[in-house]
RNA sequence: GCGCCCGUAGCUCAAUUGGACAGAGCAUCGGCCUUCGGAGCCGAGGGUUGGGGGUUCGAGUCCUCCCGGGCGCACCA
């Protein structure tokens, strides 16, 4: 049983005898910071103050006094704090069952295996993607790796708009492209393309096709399209390789079209008296809703925007049976969010069904020219780039690192040092230290496996450092939990800086091989170290070396 | 102007969603190179949490008003 239960138990028990019509299920815990409040404390008393017309320090007092349970040594009261203090032995039973639950340690059934779907990337086909994408990837992962140990059933989901302006505007920069090789000063569209990607498949064109599209024709414009986007999916999938991430499924705005979907939804949204008419084109009455803007959901010239289309994407979403879907964007789709969840308020779809995961983008720093980047302008860096030159695990931790609603500012200076100013190198290299002691320890005969060091006397364990290292580890499962349901995975990156900063000095000041008895308890407790961090690295899309 | 997000050590960021004296890393300064990997370890200084008011046992966190920044405000996606 973790520590949280234990205490749960405890104080649950303790008031049970105290005040039987006060007695309730959820009791607050904390881990307190300081090692002076116990090794872990709630703040019960503050809540029942009110009901049982008594000052919390009184009511703490005599919880204290009443708390008896064999996990805990003592129990105290300080300042309306319940603060109890852990008996060593219990840790190490902590410890025991940790090593015996192994690499499932820190899996959660919450989902109990139902659908769930994460919605990231999605860029459109109009370039290769850049390091502002690479931050959703390794977020959208992580957020997908998080939710399938909550026990859900993950998707994880690209939605390819193929269609509309945007790619015609491709399209046509592309054939600016050609038609330059081909010699003709023929200038990149207004609003078009200008990325330098773009030339070298404008002369690949030049040489296959030669002259056989002189002008801008409707078939030109069918071939420059399909062209272009095939390209361009070739480049996304290039920088999806290269940082490691891959989608189970790839849908596109074309299917919901083909299928009526679009339409369905609009006369649905028009039957509850959400759609008006004005100047030829249907909008929807979202200002009566109390947002800024009523949005156009079919224009003027009947066919529908990208706002109406990606409503009925959502819609599509939920009858293919997603009991949650998360989607991942950046922060200038805050309105289009906005606008989608109250089209599927109005149609009367649950409230929870869908989330956003906004994140704030991300700005380079240490390289000139390229800190406000845009993909039209063709002034970014590409993502496959950053990582050729960086290392996927580098690039994935740095993405992730940070809270999702804050500015990311990427130091490429700080990123390419491979000394302890790089978070993720400390905490692989706790890993690697940890997978160095356990082949020297092969070698002169200690026990190494699982199943031998979880039978171990785990009694040699008494450093403090042991014991909070154990604390550490059993507080896990937690972390995951609260990274996944807050879409936080940066403070998985918290803990596990935490959890190797305690190991450093650890391993700097005590010695595991050659200690008799000592030897098989503290290799039983690095190994439980060894697949936390193991684990903790692989849900954010981050190799765990056994050799650096 | 309106909507959403953000402002925490010199820098980059946390803070168990309202809890105890606001914590890390980097940078700065000073130590540790004979034993399992130095991509490491130990120590020191550094703060009116942008500012004012409010809510309560208790506020970085909630409400309000300023100041400063980002994003959006298309019959683009």
């Amino acid at each position: 049983m973790r520590l949280e239960a234990l205490a749960r138990a405890a104080i649950a028990d303790a008031l049970k005898r105290l005040a039987p019509s006060a007695s309730r299920e959820d009791i607050p815990l904390e881990r307190p910071e300081k090692l002076e409040f116990g090794d872990i404390s709630s703040r019960i008393a503050f809540t029942l103050a009110k009901e049982l017309k008594r000052p919390p320090q009184a009511i703490a007092q005599d919880l204290a006094a009443a708390v008896s349970h064999p996990a805990f040594e003592k129990a105290v009261a300080a300042g309306g704090f319940l603060n109890l203090h852990v008996r060593p032995e219990a840790l190490r039973e902590i410890l025991r069952e940790i090593l015996s639950e192994g690499e499932s340690y820190g899996d959660w059934s919450l989902g109990g295996g139902k659908p769930l779907q994460v919605e990231f990337v999605s860029s459109n086909p109009t370039g290769p993607l850049t390091v502002g994408h690479g931050r959703q990837a390794a977020l959208g992962d992580a957020l997908a790796n998080l939710f399938s140990a909550l026990g859900w059933e993950v998707t994880r989901e690209y939605y390819l708009n193929d269609e509309g302006r945007q790619i015609e505007l491709l399209a046509r920069s592309l054939w600016a492209r050609y038609r330059q090789a081909l010699g003709e000063e023929v200038p990149i569209p207004e609003g078009g393309y200008h990325g330098d990607y773009l030339v070298p498949i404008g002369e690949e064109l030049a040489r296959e096709w030669g002259d056989k599209y002189p002008e801008w024709t409707p078939a030109a414009a069918e071939a420059f399209r399909r062209v272009a986007v095939e390209r361009m999916m070739g480049m996304i999938h290039e920088d999806l390789a290269a940082i490691g991430v891959s989608f189970d499924v790839w849908s596109r705005e074309g299917d919901l079209h083909r299928r009526g979907l679009v339409w369905e939804v609009f006369e649905a949204l028009r039957e509850k008296g959400a759609v008006y008419e004005k100047d030829g084109a249907y909008w929807m009455k979202s200002t009566a809703y109390g947002l800024s803007r009523d949005p156009v959901l079919i224009r003027s010239d009947g066919t529908p925007t990208y706002l109406m289309v990606d409503i009925a994407y959502h819609v599509d979403k939920y009858r293919r049976g997603f009991v949650k879907v998360i989607d991942v964007q950046g922060a200038d789709h805050v309105e289009e969010q906005q606008q989608v969840k109250l089209a599927l308020r109005i149609l009367g779809y649950p409230e929870e069904f869908l989330d956003y995961c906004v994140h704030q983008f991300v700005t380079l720093k240490g390289r000139e020219g390229i800190e406000k980047m845009s993909t039209r302008a063709g002034r970014f860096l590409r993502l496959k780039d950053l990582v050729d030159e960086l290392g996927r695990d580098v690039v994935r931790y740095f993405m992730v690192r940070r809270r999702p609603g804050a500015h990311l500012v990427f130091d490429l200076e700080l990123a390419k040092k491979t000394s302890m100013e790089n978070p993720v190198y400390y905490v692989q290299y706790a890993h690697t230290r940890i997978a160095s002691i356990f082949r020297e320890a092969e070698k002169i005969g200690e026990p190494v496996t699982r199943d031998a060091l979880r039978m171990t006397d785990l009694s040699p364990l008494e450093d403090p450092d042991e014991l909070a290292l154990i604390k550490e580890l059993d507080r896990f499962p937690d972390v995951v939990r609260k990274a996944a349901e807050s879409y936080g995975p940066h403070l998985l990156c918290e803990y596990l800086e935490e959890l190797a900063g305690i190991f450093h000095p650890y391993y700097n000041r005590v010695r595991v091989l050659g200690q008799g008895e000592a030897t098989p308890a503290r290799l039983a407790l690095l190994l439980a170290l060894k697949t936390v961090l193991a684990k903790g690295l692989s849900l954010l899309g981050v190799s765990a070396p056994e050799v650096m």
